[in-house]
DNA sequence: TTGTAAGCGTTATCAC
DNA sequence: GTGATAACGCTTACAA
């Protein structure tokens, strides 16, 4: 509470040695809740704790202790998203109970960051990592991984190196959405998706592809649309899709940003209740938009608590195989899906 | 790439300079770049942090130079919210620049949480700190504030100590929304808010009175609702408030999951275009909403970035008095804020 | 250009 | 019980 040492600098042990008239191995067994002080001693080495505001130096303690930091790095690709930062959440919390903190950083799909952040991390000596990967291959973690950081990879499965991993049924979510939709009718459904270099945008094209194909409806490269990034290219390409000779009936969006573009561009052409829409991962306010926006529904919790689970058991020491957690996805009706073509 | 060592622990400079034939201190150099090494033993360094996977320990390298560890916390309430995850990335892209680190963590109104986490933050040395606080007195930061922590508080005003902040306008704003409604002809308009320990609640609270006194409209103590706290509870407090012999004409509810959880309630009631709506804090999809629903914004990426660089500031030395910065809110009309009374 | 010594704040070892 | 001493991995002086 008080100032006996200057605005700058911290008090250390051995200033807190000296006000109390102890030995520095004194102060270091109080502070660590080590047996064998006598009352009155620690007592006055409390004081002087309090009096100088000393506060321990784990990053000291730990460098001679040769034990772990006590925390770990969780690279998503964008914190403002709410799949990211529910899976943030989930760790957070399960962390937390362990004294381990989170460092937390957005890699925006940039190979670059990934790197200087994995750097960085490694550099502050973190005792493991969730990677949801930006970079198509993982294999520079390898000698991180040899030297004992313990590694999961969320969302995305590692490539060029063998990591524990958990991924969402990507390929049968998006099957499941284009039967859905082939249920109430539709014949020419429309795919609009992220970049097919990220796994999980190429993964859902798949699943829409294998799902087309079983159901024994023709693929329709017009009504194919990747590489489309953002609210405003998914307007744009909505647009261009339902004015073709033959537009489709239905829509498919493989990301939550491409779905709620989609949204505006309906309602702004005035056929949101014309077209119908199955939007892969939801959001929080599908159910309150007219019409309801049907989503294929990930398990983002599951997924969370699964990653953080695994990443501690590596950090106590599991030596196992890598292990890898498929968690399957739900489909919401929500009525967005349910309208059947016009 | 390779392994010579093994599957635990991690090679220190004192390997690699065994390996490379030279002296730690060339690796030193070599390592942080220092000029003065021949090209010849550089590089042999150089091949032999590659084959040991050697990576520069900052911890060890930090407690020797008595620098700084070049990482900050975040603590937010709730990094599931969109206010504070859209924060935290403002504040994180604005320390990448800096190659400072963000360790963050939510505190769900929990003050043990808080002093928890500033406390763990401060035993590593973290060099400054955005607090969001949930605690009612931050008295207790004066040590670390005195011992060189920058610290910066946001949303909240600090209490029990001065230190630099960055708040919205709460109370304009709150009272621009009821002026608002009240110029679309409404005069009896009820209030939903949080538990007014929370600054902002109060805040909020306080905004709206002004507003009716100034109009010269009556408070009803049935029209205001506080401590409502989920989006679940104020469901119910919607109804209640409907179902008075009285009811209100329009609402005015003072968060952003409190907008929501109201919405739906109204539209649950089938009266979502004969109740007036206005929320304080904007949230992704309130455009598409039908009717879209009227928002005080915040500016959230403004606040993030001058919370980033008052802190920076203090970071850099700076040592003027206390600043505070209030940011001015926006009404954004959308529609649920411009129905008049039945 | 390269190497030696000491020390950053802490803890482990082993004496007193 | 308590305290000297060395050491963790690194960098700053200062020599060579």
């Amino acid at each position: 509470m008080s100032d006996e040492h200057g605005p700058q600098g911290r008090a250390t042990m051995q200033h807190v040695a000296t006000l109390a008239g102890v030995s520095l191995k004194t102060v270091s067994r109080v502070v660590n809740g080590e047996p064998g002080v006598s009352d009155e001693l620690a007592a006055r080495v409390r004081d002087a704790v309090q009096r100088l505001g000393y506060r321990h130096n784990l990053a000291a303690s730990n460098l001679r202790r040769g034990r772990r930091t006590a925390s770990i790095g969780v690279l998503v690709q964008d914190l403002g998203n709410d799949y990211c930062a529910e899976l943030l959440r989930a760790v957070e919390a399960r962390a937390r109970t362990r004294g381990v903190v989170v460092i937390s950083a957005s890699l925006d799909e940039e190979p670059e960051r990934e790197h200087e952040l994995v750097t960085g991390l490694v550099e502050r000596r973190i005792d493991g990592l969730i990677l949801m990967p930006a970079t198509d291959d993982q294999g520079y973690l390898m000698p991180e991984v040899h030297a004992g950081l313990a590694v999961v990879v969320v969302d995305r499965a590692p490539r060029g190196i063998a990591l524990d991993a958990v991924v969402s049924d990507n390929r049968a979510g998006a099957a499941n959405a284009v039967r859905h939709l082939s249920s109430f009718g539709h014949r020419r459904i429309g795919f609009l998706g992220d970049d097919p270099v990220i796994p999980t945008a190429s993964e859902r094209l798949v699943g829409y592809r294998e799902a087309l194909a079983d159901l024994g409806l023709p693929e329709d490269a017009g009504l194919v649309r990747t590489a489309v990034r953002s609210e405003a290219e998914v307007g744009a390409a909505v647009r261009e899709m339902l004015a073709l000779p033959d537009p489709p009936t239905a829509l498919f969006t493989a990301r939550n940003v491409l779905t709620v573009g989609a949204v505006r561009a309906l309602r702004d052409l005035t056929v949101r209740h014309a077209v119908a829409l199955v939007g892969f991962d939801d959001f929080p306010t599908a159910d309150l938009l007219d019409p309801g926006v049907t989503c294929v529904k990930q398990a983002v919790l599951t997924e969370g608590e699964l990653a953080i689970d695994l990443l501690l058991s590596r950090m106590d020491g599991h030596q196992g195989p890598v292990r890898s957690e498929v968690v399957p996805t739900t489909l919401v009706p929500r009525g967005s899906g349910e309208i059947r073509p016009g």
